[in-house]
Parts: C-alpha cells; sequence; structure tokens
DNA sequence: GTTGTACAATTGTCGGACAATGAATGGTGC
DNA sequence: GCACCATTCATTGTCCGACAATTGTACAAC
C-alpha cells in the first residue's frame, strides 16, 4: 500500500516515475460508461426514460460515435440500458436474471466446490421458507399447490420432475419477498442443478420429496414459520445425504457442470 | 408460460403476432461476445490467455474492427477480458468486488428496502461466523487479531471505528472460505454502511462493539462454532436495535444511499 | 378504421486513417 | 559481455465518413 511516501526521495528513481502510480486517465468510452451509469445511480436518469439519440450523444460528449457505442455497450452489458421498442436506447435497471447467471459463471470460473453451494444452500434454504411463510400471498400460494399437482401427475418423468422440484424451491424464494435472498439463492441452485438431476433418477426419491414439499407448502400456507424452516432444513438436507450417497466428494469442484447449467435455464431473459 | 398454443388460432389476434417471439437475429458484436464468453466457459480459453490483436481477431471473424471492439466492451464490463500489462487483451475471471458492487447498485434501483437487507444480514453473518471458526487459518485469525487491536486504538474516531468495523466483518466472511456466502453478504454490508456511520455516533456503541467482536474472535479462535455463531447473532442484532433506536423504518427504502455507498468502498480493485 | 406506401430517422456495420504509447530492436559506451 | 539509450514497430484509442437495413411516421387509398 505504499503507506509512507517521501516527495525527496531523491535516491533511486528519478521522481516522474515509480510514485504518481499512474492516474486514472480513463479511456474516452470508459468516461461515457461512468458518467451515464452515475446519472441512473443518482436518479437523474430514471428507469423508462428514452437516451437521445447516438448522433446526438456522441455530439453532446463531444466524442465519435464509434466511440460512444463501445460505451453504450458497457452500459447494455451491465444492464442499465437497453434497446427498447424503437431501437432507442432506453433507461432500464438490472434483471435479477442477468446477475444471477453472470454470478454463476464467476463461481464456475473460480471452481466453487459443492461444499460451498452445499454450505450457503443449507443456509438460505430454510430462511427463505420461513420468510415464505410469513409473507407468502395466496397468488403465489396457488402456484406453489399448482407446481405441487404436477408433480405428483408427473410420475417418476425424471425431466419433468427436477423441472418442478426447481420451479418449486423458486416459488418458494419468490413468496418470500426477499431479493437479496433471492440473487444469493439463484446461482447456487442453478449450479446444483447437474447434480440434482443425477439423484433423482438413481436414488428414487420421488415419493420423499413430494412429502417434503407437501409439509412446506402446507407450513406456508399456515403461515407456520418454524414448521415451514425446519422441513425444508430436512428437505435439502436429504438432497446433500443422496449426493452423497452417490459416492461424489462435495469438495469436489464443479467445474464442468459448465456452460450448459447456467445458459440452461434462463427462464424469461 | 403458454404451455399450449395451437396453430389455428384464428379467432383474435393475427398468427404473425404473439406467438413466435422474435428469433434470436443478434447483431454482430453481441455475437462475438456470446462466442468468447462460451470459449472461455469451456475452458477452451483460460485465464491468463493472451488474445489476439483486434486487427487480428477482426480478421478471423470478418468483421470491422469497430464491430469487434463493441464485443470487447461486452466481454470487458463482464470481466471475461482484462486489457493486460502490454495492452493485450487477457482472458480473466470476474473479480468478486466487480460482481458485488454490481449487485448492490442493482439492489439500489430495485428499490431495495433496509428489512431485506437486514433479513438476509442476520441470517448470513452467524453463519459466516460458525465457519470462520471452522475454516479460520492461523493467518487471518492474525488479521482479526490486529483489526481489534487497531479498533481500541482508534478511540471514539467515527470514521476510523466504522472503517475497521467493516473490515473486522469482512475478515470474518473471508475467514469462512464461502465464496458464495461471501458474494452474498459482500452487497448488503456495502449498502449498510451507511446506516452504520449514523448508528455508531449518535448512540456510543463503541464499547459494545468490542465487546462482541472480542467475543467472536476468541471463539473462531478456539473454532467453538456455536459461540462464534451466538455472539454474531447478538452483534448483529445489537446493529439492528441500534437502527431502530434511531427511529427509522426498516421497511424505508434505501435509494438514497446512492451511488456513493457502492463507489466508497471499492477496496483495490 | 384499417391497410398500404413513401419518406425520414436511426442503428449496425464498414473501411480507412492517425496520434499516443508501450514493446521490441538495435546501436553505443564501458 | 552487459548496461543504457534511441529508434522502430505494433497496437490501441479515437476519429471521420459512409451506407444498407430496419423501423417510426405521415399520408393516401380502401
Amino acid at each position: 500500500m505504499k503507506s509512507t511516501l517521501t516527495i525527496n526521495s531523491a535516491n533511486s528513481t528519478p521522481p516522474s516515475k515509480g510514485m504518481f502510480g499512474k492516474l486514472p486517465v480513463a479511456p474516452a468510452y470508459r468516461v461515457v460508461f461512468d458518467t451515464i451509469e452515475k446519472l441512473v445511480m443518482t436518479g437523474k436518469l430514471k428507469p423508462g426514460d428514452i437516451l437521445p439519440t447516438e448522433t446526438e450523444l456522441a455530439e453532446r460528449f463531444d466524442i465519435n460515435r464509434s466511440t460512444l457505442r463501445e460505451g453504450i455497450r458497457l452500459l447494455e452489458q451491465n444492464g442499465l440500458v437497453v434497446r427498447g421498442a424503437a431501437k432507442r436506447l432506453t433507461v432500464s435497471v438490472p434483471h435479477i436474471v442477468d446477475l444471477t447467471s453472470r454470478i454463476s459463471n464467476a463461481l464456475i470460473l473460480h471452481d466453487v466446490t459443492f461444499r460451498e453451494l452445499w454450505e450457503t444452500y443449507i443456509i438460505l434454504e430454510p430462511a427463505l421458507a420461513k420468510l415464505a411463510a410469513e409473507n407468502a400471498t395466496e397468488e403465489i400460494i396457488k402456484k406453489l399447490e399448482d407446481n405441487l399437482e404436477s408433480m405428483i401427475a408427473c410420475g417418476e418423468d425424471a425431466d419433468c420432475f427436477n423441472k418442478l422440484d426447481y420451479e418449486f424451491h423458486d416459488l418458494v424464494a419468490e413468496a418470500a419477498c426477499n431479493r437479496p435472498m433471492l440473487i444469493a439463492r439463484q446461482p447456487i441452485s442453478i449450479l446444483m442443478m447437474p447434480a440434482a438431476h443425477a439423484i433423482l433418477p438413481r436414488l428414487n426419491t420421488y415419493d420423499r420429496v413430494i412429502v417434503a414439499h407437501r409439509k412446506i407448502l402446507d407450513a406456508i400456507r399456515a403461515h407456520d414459520q418454524s414448521e415451514a424452516s425446519e422441513w425444508m432444513h430436512k428437505h435439502t438436507t436429504d438432497f446433500k445425504r443422496g449426493y452423497e450417497s452417490l459416492g461424489f466428494d462435495a469438495g469436489e469442484h464443479l467445474v464442468n457442470s459448465g456452460f450448459d447449467a447456467s445458459a440452461g435455464i434462463k427462464p424469461q431473459a
């Protein structure tokens, strides 16, 4: 951190280099991004606002349109602007799904282990179930009921079952009305999907899953927070037990769950 | 989800709209992004690999350099490439801090409430303390000790104290060796900072904080997981009590904690 | 009111160009 | 031979101008 710097250190290197670590002269396209990002974050630009055309923006910033466009790409990737109906740039709010898929990609690249995912999941899922029992609306309870019915109708069609299982937990998370926790859970859920797909057909846990889901749903409907939390805890622990009884090592990397895992879901981007 | 769609629904809307959701004809710069992203995610490009020059890449993709550069910007903002030492593009893995600051920005724009932050925080912090008690290395315990000493030496310098408080919790989270949880915690921690700054000098809770930190540190050092978890729970609850006793409403929006909150930290990006 | 058409605006893409800057190279002195 | 310096070169950041494709708009026709 070079906490102590003396100006008069005329011993080794000329003072023009070495100290004064390069002051942040950002390329123009980055300045464009920073500027507009700040405008959005400070509320001077609100979601839904339509930006001027590229030509006009370039004129105002006094840069070339190509350069401006590079800045726009940064904003676009950040989800702060989208090219709206009329192709015009409109200010937007980053979608949760964009964030979560980005996070899961990053976790994959960081070689996250199943142990880490699991440790977090076993914390979040019961907490979300508890909050769901507190906050669930009639509407979402209806969706949960539909989900459970479909799952029963599913029989032992593993693909169908897994999809509905994933959806059930997603709905519970949504019912909790807590976005930070939702964002934390989603990437983990995505990354654990391959494991879920591997477990179900080999261990034949269909019945156990349905029983657990029903208990959880009942608890949510009854606003019984501790019951919801406890059953979700059991249910999630079951999942880990299944994982381990298949001979997987929880410390093992998940690298090759790979790209399709994150790209496979993206429900309605 | 429009699960059932019949072709012959010639009743209301013409079939050319409504169904056939826009087929994915992506602009070239986006194809560049998708292509290279996939190469990274599938491991065909590994972190540290140096990409060809812009001119060469443009030639290979058979597009103009300007167009290619727009694609590069998308990758850059995603953290998948950085312009390395020699200005050459280098494949990289997204830094955690980039993710977390993006998440906190998104949460701000989504008008997240203190209630949501709190509900998540009270779950994560004890869990992290528990894991820290399990996994903390000597090295990080040393850092925690240093932090506690500095905090005591800090006296009632609120700025110094808050900074060290923030750092302490960061260190505990780091000690837990769990990146999903780390990523989940960090944005919340960032967003709650303004609240922490408001509470401390007005309620004079310096002593209570130090006592709690010492208890937590002792528990981590002794690998006493439940003790670490419990004290962290108390400590975090204290924080909320402070927040409420200042008359804030937990359901209140945090919009105007605004931009500086997220930009203020960024330790060493 | 709906349909169709002509026109204008805007974006996506292209080709070429150049200054600044870091890297590589080669010459020079010891 | 090795260290040091100047030159050359490659590459990026930026600019300019241009054009096809697409889309919004205005207006005419039914």
